[in-house]
Parts: structure tokens; C-alpha cells; sequence
DNA sequence: CTCTCTGCAAATAATTTGCAACCCC
DNA sequence: GGGGTTGCAAATTATTTGCAGAGAG
């Protein structure tokens, strides 16, 4: 969207687009970097981490929750929605009521945001948990896999 | 929806809940900390965590989005949803094409998960942004305020 | 009484950053 | 060459946890 600044196309770089690029799961900079390093035995996780946010803001990558470091809790328990501003991460409701289809043509009146991207995040109770009963405890990491824990 | 064990009411408890309900707001552990601070003045943060994690355990708040502590990438860069397991914390994509109304129904045959809950965000530009262009950076937290930077 | 909860402090975990060398354009 | 980029290590931040004592039921 931006013209982004004198972006280089390093070696690491590309790399890391294609690992990410090569799956269809939803990898951690720690997954890509144990990835990555079987090609490039010497990237360090600093550099996975710079990448993946410069792809990101190139939008060549998506980031699955545009979410930040810190959790955020709502006295309002109920479903809604939330809008959040790309540039200063204010977060704001979005009006009850205002669901439904069309969404973005009809939040920009009553939230006054420019909307440029919605994220939508089910949850639920995979098919594995439900078979077993009580599965790992979400805390637990789960060695072994790569695709548990996630955002 | 868990038969709750053992609960305790503790001052601490109903003072968080409180002041969490008190506002509109989408504050962090440590933002509440803050405040409760005010009329309970030896408090921990750690008791603000727990207790927060507690009430959303319970259903009495509710969490911006259930998002875990690390940031996942996406080789996808277009708009989709995801699904994630409340147990183990798998994500998974959700087909192409399935977005729209009743999505819980049909979420049910392409994913295969037992769907508890919904949360929509949507990312843009807030007003205050678009009068100022190129505000905060987002990345430098700015002093004063405390709803900005969030998830 | 019993068992959960609390405060405190230390421990983890995830992500960021300073710096000197490096390499793309 | 010049400036973005890298590896490495140290620094930040956010969140969790062990423990002994306090409080709710």
C-alpha cells in the first residue's frame, strides 16, 4: 500500500518466504526459524523475526491475528466485534447490530474508522480434542508438533 | 458452560470485575493493575493475571481475541478466517467460500470443528489517525494513554 | 479446618534491539 | 561505495509460577 522504502532482497529473505510459503499452516518465527535452518545454517531467530514483520508490512505475508504483545480483556462478555487502527492500535468496539454482510461499507459510518481489513477467528473444538476427550490443556506445549499453540 | 470448581469470592476478585466493567475499554492485564491499585493497595499484578484469567475462564469477560502469546504468520496474505481449537490450540483455515451468515452451521462440514464462539476483527484507520497522518508508530508506546496499543 | 487465593519474587517466553561486519543495488 | 541487512548477544516485555501465609466457606 505504501511505498515501501528500499526494500533488499536478501538471500535469507527469500528463504523465509518460501518455507512459509511452502506449507499451509500457520507457523511462529521459532517454527520458520528451525525451518529455515536447514538451508541456512547460520540465520539467527533475530533476523526471522525482522523478516517476517518486513514481509508482513509488504504484504507479501499475512499475520493471522494483526495482534500485538498484549492481551486485552473486555468487561463485555458477550460476541462482538472489534475494529483496531493499523497505525496507532487504538481498539474500539464495533456497534452491536452492525453485523451482518457488507460489513465494511456500514462500519465506516458508525465507528468512523477506514476500514482496510478484517479478521475473522472461529473458535471451537477441533475433531481431534472432541474424539479425545480433554485434550492437552492449551498450556502445556506439546512437544513434537509444530501446529498447536497458536494466535 | 464448565461446571466451575471450587470458585472463591475474593475482594481482590470482585474489585478487578469491577473495574474492568467500570469502563468500555479494552485494557491489559497491567492497565487494570493500575487502577485497582487505587483501592487495593498491595495487590500483585500476578494476582491481576490470574484472577483476570479466572473471570475469563469462567465466562464473566470476555478476551479481545483469544489470542496465545505468540504471533503466527500466514503464507496467505488474502483475507481469510481461521478456526482454533479451545483445547489444544490447533488453527486451521477455513475454506474459501464459506464466509457469509449462519457460519457457524457450515463451518461445522468443512472444518470439522465443534464451533463455540466467533470473533471478528477488522483492522483500519482511525479517525484521530487520518486527521494526523502517519501518527504513532504503533510500535512506540505512547505515554499518557491507556488504550492505545493492542491486540 | 480445608482448600483456594494472595503477595512477592524469581523464572519463562516471546520479541526487540545495539553493534560491527557484510552484501545487495 | 552506501545503506539496508545479518548474526550474535544482551535487553525488554509480557506472562507465569513456586511458596508460605491469609482468608473464604
Amino acid at each position: 500500500m505504501e511505498p515501501k522504502k528500499g526494500r533488499r532482497d536478501t538471500r535469507q529473505r527469500r528463504v523465509i518466504l518460501e518455507a512459509l510459503r511452502a506449507g499451509t499452516d500457520h507457523p511462529t518465527a521459532a517454527d520458520l526459524y528451525a525451518r529455515v535452518r536447514k538451508t541456512l545454517l547460520h540465520i539467527s531467530l533475530g533476523t526471522v523475526y525482522r523478516n517476517l514483520e518486513a514481509l508482513a508490512d509488504a504484504g507479501e505475508i499475512g499475520r493471522v491475528f494483526p495482534a500485538t504483545a498484549e492481551r486485552r480483556y473486555d468487561g463485555d462478555a458477550r460476541e462482538h466485534y472489534h475494529v483496531r487502527c493499523i497505525k496507532c492500535g487504538r481498539l474500539d468496539d464495533v456497534p452491536p447490530g452492525t453485523a451482518g454482510t457488507r460489513l465494511l461499507s456500514f462500519l465506516l459510518k458508525p465507528t468512523g474508522y477506514d476500514i482496510v481489513g478484517v479478521h475473522v477467528g472461529y473458535t471451537g473444538v477441533c475433531p481431534a480434542c472432541a474424539r479425545a476427550r480433554a485434550a492437552a490443556p492449551m498450556k502445556t506445549r506439546t512437544p513434537g508438533r509444530s501446529d498447536e499453540e497458536v494466535t
